[in-house]
This record gives C-alpha cells, structure tokens and sequence, in this order.
DNA sequence: ATGGCTATTATGTCTGCACATAATGCGAAG
DNA sequence: CTTCGCATTATGTGCAGACATAATAGCCAT
C-alpha cells in the first residue's frame, strides 16, 4: 500500500509504464484512487496533478483523467550567470567590453522588444574569458531608459549580473540554435571563421510596465554544451 | 487582497521585483502570511511552494524562507516527437531509414549506456523529412535486448515512435550542443559540409531494470531554434 | 430527429486542523 | 568553556469536508 503522495506518484508511473492504465486510457477517479489507496482526495490529487504537469497525464474536469497519448518529455534547465558557471569549474573568470555605442538597434531586436524603429539602444559587446581563454561572445541591446545615471561600469562588471541584481524580476524569453562563426566572433573567442558555435539568444521584457529591457545574443566557443537530467 | 493561490503567488513575486523583499532576505512565515492575506496557510504553502520550484525562493525548515541571491531561471522545453513537430507546421512528416547494422558501439556510448564494451547493439542510421526536405539526421544506438522478435519495421515506424509508444517509461539525460556537418550529414541534409548543425543528443535507460536502452544523436538542419519562454 | 437546457460528475481549489520533520538556539551538564 | 540534548519553530505533508467550475450525457420540447 502506497503511502505519501510520493509514493501514490510512483505507483501510478509503475501503472502507466505496465499498461495496466494504456495510453490514451482513462484511469479511475480521483475518489475511487482515494479509496483504493486508503488516503484523501487531495493526496491522489496532489499525485495525479504533479504527472499531468510533468505531460504523463491528460486531465479535464467532468472527462476525467486519461495517460497521455504521446507523452511529452520536459527537459528544464537552469540558466546561470556566466561567471557562475565558470567559478563552478575552478577557473578564473573575466569580463572584456569590447564595444559600446548608442545605436538605433536591427528591426528584428526592436520588433522583439517592442520599441518603435527609430529608438536607439545601448549596444554593448563584450567578450567572457576563463582562465584567460575565451569563453563566450556577448552581443546586447540594451534599453537605456532601464539604467540610472550615471551608468554602471560595465568594464567592471558583466551586464548580466549587474541586471540581476538591480533590475525587477522580468519575464522573457530563450532561444538556442547553430550558427557559423561570424568575422567578428571568430577573431573574438579565436575560432576559424565559420566554425559551428552554440547560439543562446535570450529576450527580455518586462519589470514594472512590460517595458523593453534588453535583447541579447551570446556565441559560445565549440565545446560548449547544454545537458540536464530528463 | 489577494484571493486564490496564484493571486498570492503574484502577489510574492511583487514583493519581490520592488525589493519589499530584498534578495537574500527573509520573507515571513506561512502563518503571518496566512493572516495577512485572510486564507489558509496551506493556499499560501501551495504558492511559495511553487516559487521555490521556479528557483525565486529557497525553504528550510525552521530556518524559514529567503528570497534567492540569484535567481536561477528554468527555462523548461518541451521534449517533442518529430513528427508531432512538424505536422504542428502543416507539412508532411517522413523518415527514411538509410542503414542498419548489429556492430558494436564506440566506448563513449558504451561507457555512457553502461554495457560492457564488446556489446553489440543496433546501429540505425535515419532522416526525417518535412514536405520532403530534410530535417533531421538520426544516428542512434538500440540495446536489442529491449526489443521483441520479430523486430518492428523501423522502416516504417521511426525508432523513437517506437519507444515512446512500447517502452516503459524511462529515465535519461539530454545534452544540446552545435557541431559542423560531417560528410555523412552533411550529405544527407543537402547542407555544406562543415555546415553549424544544432545536436541533440539523448541517452536513455531504466526502464524496469536500469537496463540500457538507447543512445541517440539528432542533426538539425540548419534553421533549426530551439524556444521557449522563461 | 434535433437543438437546447439541466442534472450529474470529475477535477480544481480552499479551509482548518493535525502530526511529522528538520534545523536552530538556548540551557544544562561535564 | 565546551558540548550535548531538548524545546522551539517553520516548513512538509496528510485528512476530511466544502464549494466552484467545467464538461459531459441525458432529457425534453420543438
């Protein structure tokens, strides 16, 4: 007899990986689970829910609870700081800013964040080194309305972590794709130009008023992975 | 006031974004929170408890609850089947199957799967096609022993539709990374050799016995982004 | 037969209570 | 003065009951 809600979650991935539930069947009720496992309704439900988070479970009120046609695997990672990731392994960590200029931004950046055409950013690029070997190439638009005069020393510390700590919890979005070295990046983290990078290309928005707050896009250098528990 | 956990849930993160907060600091316990917003201590449980998930808070028993120093954002993806991926664009999905051979793995995949090194496994090499274009390249490895006799028509069915469909839910890892074409993707994706492909490469076990299952690595065309919201 | 209304039912959420668990910090014993 | 142990306390989890919500199924009227 499965005890905790826990373990009521173990038995019904036990039931679902058996067939004795088929996908796409319809599984018994909270109450009946409730009865059969000796324990309250919210106990199952508290089960029963965290699956159909997790895409294992289909539920609708009334229709009841069906096992997943195709159940969609979740992979969740957590994005770090730069420099945390680079501590993490023992090296020593640097920020260079390579450029920095006020420039009205590509239409794509700007239909992204929101911001009428004409509007200029701060455009920052900088480069993320460990143990003095280049790591990362930091492309970013920055919103300047978001910076307090005088502006932060951005030679000093990344722009990343500065808008951690001093900007409101936003929402966003991350994209990851392949991309060749351009001229730029490869002189940068010193790859042939063309060489395959890893691209991670994060948006973000929002604070106190949905305002734009920046666009930014880093190119790793080759061996770069991405990798979480399933 | 607030009313309903997710009211509550905003409500903390408010807090948070304007600092009434502070990163690092302790927020108060469920008890005075209870009281503050009129409501049970268990709905406002369900709501910290949900933000300590997403990484924005931290909990200790007795030591009580803190807003985190820095916040890990989780970005999560949803693992999709590749045909689902590609009929959600309208365009007709298909696999081609381009070799099968019984041969044993190269150690890292042995290594990784934990079989011992002379193992034979199946090695299937496929494309998937959208509107007839090349999508993916697939090099995979198959533990036969997870199989049944006779062995499905991969030629029919893709190996990873297979699984999902016929075999126990497992456990695995998943790693993302980019990489140039070689001469063999490269030549099935019609792409330039040494071209920026998007890899994914997945690596799965367990099942009933913590049995090794399959190792696979997938090619994206280029084009390839891989989205989500944060 | 068909279209719309209603009764039924499964899930979603909340309440108030209880006990379990873990970590902290203070006090007593050595 | 140090160290062990216990009381305190905040979170984690469980239970029973209640109402809300949504969607189905069946009934009734046309």
């Amino acid at each position: 007899m499965p005890k905790g809600w826990e373990a009521i979650r173990a038995e019904v991935i036990q039931r679902i990986s058996t067939r004795i539930w088929p996908a796409g069947g319809l599984i018994p009720s909270e109450q009946a689970l409730a009865l059969e496992f000796g324990c309250a309704r919210a106990t199952v439900n508290r089960a029963l829910s965290e699956l159909a988070g997790a895409g294992l479970l289909e539920r609708k009120r009334k229709a009841g609870t069906r096992v997943a046609m195709l159940p969609v695997r979740k992979a969740s990672f957590a994005i770090a700081v730069i420099r945390a990731e680079v501590t993490a392994r023992g090296q020593a960590y640097a920020v260079r800013l390579l450029a920095r200029s006020l420039a009205a931004p590509p239409l794509a950046v700007a239909l992204r964040l929101g911001l009428p055409q004409g509007a200029r950013m701060l455009h920052l690029q900088s480069l993320h080194l460990a143990d003095g070997s280049p790591q990362v190439y930091e492309d970013r638009w920055l919103n300047p309305a978001v910076l307090p005069l005088p502006e932060p020393d951005f030679a000093k510390i990344s722009v990343n972590e500065w808008l951690v700590a001093n900007v409101a919890y936003a929402s966003g979005d991350i994209a990851f794709s392949a991309a060749a070295a351009s001229a730029a990046e490869a002189l940068a983290l010193a790859v042939a130009p063309g060489a395959a990078l890893f691209i991670t290309e994060r948006c973000t928005w929002g604070g106190g008023a949905d305002a734009a707050i920046t666009w930014v896009r880093l190119a790793h250098a080759p061996g770069y992975r991405l990798q979480t528990l399933l």
